[in-house]
DNA sequence: GGGCTTTGGTCAAGCGTTTAATCAAAGTGG
DNA sequence: CCACTTTGATTAAACGCTTGACCAAAGCCC
């Protein structure tokens, strides 16, 4: 333990003004000395208080002293007295699960940012016990609240711990009613939609190929297609509704009863599968849009905006997910207490789906 | 400013053994209070110092006071003791711009959480001034070091502020050598495992559609190319490298091209390129596997595992570009001082290349 | 039974800030 | 010239925890 002076760098760099270095981190009280002031001066014109009363010369001769020094608060200390950070938790049950799930941290992140606050981020696999230590760090960390999500749009039970903190659900919600802010996807509007674009293209007889996997988008989105041709005249006849697995061997698998049904036209339950129905119509001498039109769900990029002819679908607003999130937890935008607040999926069209000449 | 009691909530819960709400945090002096011992003591058994002398029956009535009252430690307070954080701070230039570069968020996050650090991650989307407030932000945490990840390889400088902190490139690296340590895919061995693929499928003419887009991964998964043919025995015939842009319709585009060089199979740059590429062939007549074995890179699994036919590929590791970044940023990992570490990028197989009967 | 060690624990300083209370000097009005 | 206000800055406590130094009681040995 030899003490150790200012250049900590074995090659002598004379005089840099700004001190960048991996040493001792210069405190409150270095700085303070070298402006000749109390830490409490330098607190307070780092914090411009308004309220404080510094000579202009005082103020400035701070200031040099910070930059000269290279001082950085140590926002742990901060946070000791304050009694909260400026930390915004994000627990995901997969963080890159699904390729746009990603797309929740990076709306919660720019949103929180934008408030000045950091996202600490916990990945717990739906492991309950990880998902219980990760609660336990942020509730640790201080953290100003907890957002708790899931990769897809799911009933979840909020864990007991989670109660510790302030908190909201993003692409999930409680079963039990007002038990918790939640913010999801508004999957009947979406499915509705969806629809639309296929209705407005002049097509009266359209195909659902929903999910046979339960989940609230499946409800929602049958809902919205039924509600859609409700509104347009045009009777619900249950025989248009296939289901299958949604990816794309679902969809190619969904073809052969597809083209039973005679329909003009078809919305798939999400764009995996249209990317699947796409290769099956083909095999069938189909050629899209012209053959049939088609649409999908979700939006996701790398498929719906390359396929041939690229696919007119409904996005799924993971990013105003996210982003929503945290305005909530801040208070800045209001959630109803009784339910989920719902975003919006708005239709993205591209080519699949030709603009059919009335019979 | 009542003075305010146990009870925050209105409605009285009786006697619940472990106190959950949010009121005031419980503060080790209450806990030691409670126990009837000094904050020191506490400490120590929380701590579990092994050269502590605390009697057994200290210790349970220490640890029966800690779950009567749900006390959490001050993680802040603590810090401020240490001097240092348990977290690791991510830079990356963008969240979630590619469905994958999520894996490099994931892998960094398993294994930053299994030695006990937690995520701070920020998206800096390549502003310069939203880096550098990130990078301060995390300073001011004291955190334990620094992940800078790209979400392409690429070479990138390294901003200042970044060297006060203990840092590695992910994903990335510094032209100057030996200035950072810094962890990337191999990009050679990638592009020779994916040619390779082809080769051991007894294709002698394979084409390699290059990408037009200067990087790394242009250089390196080239030289793999000829590296393999070479090895194979067969001479590197410029002829069979065509170069496209990286996306589907750059696959698709290329594809009249392809086929006057009359080769039975091709190395695409990525994954999407060949998903463009599979329709093109397609069009024209041909058959996967059998009329033209197709390989990509990057494993994208959304496109790669659900073409048909599903496409053998070669994995980007970035899960793994993660997870080495901590190690060795937490020095767990030796990094060679001179150059950038090399993740291997795995081959994965599947049907898009017949075997090839020997003529 | 007096000095020594061991056992079980406490004291208090310190980590880097913030902030209410306080204070000294200078200015102001009558 | 004195009482009072304003200005500019300091003092010191507090935030919740860790840890080296210290201490009292009990046990041990000769």
């Amino acid at each position: 333990m030899i003490s150790q002076e200012k250049n900590s760098g074995s090659a002598a760099t004379p005089d840099v003004p700004v001190r960048k270095s991996r040493a001792q981190p210069v405190t409150l009280r270095e700085v303070a000395e070298a402006a000749g002031v109390s830490t409490a001066t330098v607190s307070l014109v780092i914090n411009k208080k308004k309220n404080a009363r510094i000579a202009e010369q005082t103020r400035q001769r701070v200031k040099d002293a910070i930059r000269q020094l290279g001082y950085r608060p140590n926002a742990m200390a901060k946070t000791l007295v304050s009694g909260t950070s400026k930390f915004i938790g994000l627990v995901a049950d997969g963080v890159a699960t699904t390729p746009f799930a990603g797309q929740i941290i990076h709306g919660a992140q720019d949103e929180a940012w934008k408030h000045g606050y950091a996202l600490l981020i916990a990945n717990t696999e739906r492991n309950r016990d990880l998902e219980k230590d990760a609660i336990a760090m942020m509730l640790e960390y201080k953290v100003r609240g907890i957002l708790y999500s899931t990769w897809f749009h799911r009933p979840t039970v909020v864990p007991e711990t989670l109660r510790e903190a302030d908190f909201v659900l993003v692409n999930c919600f409680s079963p039990e009613p007002g038990a918790a802010r939640a913010v999801v996807p508004d999957e009947e509007q979406g499915g509705r939609s969806a629809t639309e674009i296929l209705l407005r293209g002049g097509h009266r007889r359209i195909a659902f190929i929903n999910a046979t996997t339960p989940a609230p988008a499946r409800d929602g989105r049958l809902q919205g297609y039924k509600d859609a041709l409700e509104a347009a005249g045009i009777p619900f006849d249950p025989e248009l509704v296939l289901e299958a697995y949604p990816d794309q061997e679902g969809g190619y698998g969904a073809t052969e009863e597809l083209l039973k049904r005679h329909v003009t036209a078809v919305f798939c339950y999400n764009d995996r599968m249209a990317m699947g129905l796409y290769d099956g119509l083909r095999e069938n001498g189909l050629s899209l849009p012209d053959d049939m039109a088609v649409v999908g769900f979700d939006n996701q990029e790398v498929i719906a905006a390359h396929l041939r002819p690229p696919l007119s679908t409904v996005s799924l607003p993971h990013y105003e997910l996210g982003a929503a999130g945290v305005r909530i937890l801040l208070g800045l935008d209001e959630a109803p207490g009784d339910a989920a607040v719902k975003m919006m999926c708005p239709a993205v069209e591209r080519s699949s789906v030709a603009v059919r000449t009335p019979a």
